[in-house]
DNA sequence: CTCTTGACTGAGG
DNA sequence: GCCTCAGCCAAGA
């Protein structure tokens, strides 16, 4: 298994798939965790094709800590649903304690 | 090859 | 703290 032949969104859904149950990290932190800072939009990107897979999409957030992908998810509310079923408190579409719940790939990975 | 799109981020007012 | 602008990069048409 070649690294490289891994494309960017295989990596980006490798980090997505580490990410420890009840934590949930940034789409910068994983661009930057493999080397594409700037790239914190192709996360993102990347995670439309999350469908049918196992990557825990609902624990990627924006900086903010806020579900800007949920529009992404089937239902409206879901993947707050899914945050608060971790033990994540969400509200109004964000994060609290974004801090406490926040995985830095860089550091903890 | 060129242009558009996008689940972002940082800087400036 | 909020809003706006610009930069960034990869994939698809």
């Amino acid at each position: 298994m070649k690294p490289e032949t891994l494309n960017f969104f295989d990596k980006v859904y490798d980090i997505a798939k580490q990410v420890p149950y009840g934590r949930v990290t940034s789409y910068g932190a994983i661009a930057k965790y493999l080397g594409a800072a700037r790239s914190a939009r192709m996360v993102g990107y990347a995670m439309n094709g999350s469908g049918g897979k196992d990557v825990p999409a609902h624990r990627v957030v924006n900086r903010k800590g806020l579900l800007t992908g949920k529009h992404h998810f089937d239902g409206t509310n879901l993947m707050q649903q899914l945050l608060e079923s971790e033990g994540i408190e969400v509200v109004d579409n964000q994060i609290q304690n974004l801090e406490s719940v926040f995985w830095n790939p860089s550091e903890e990975l």
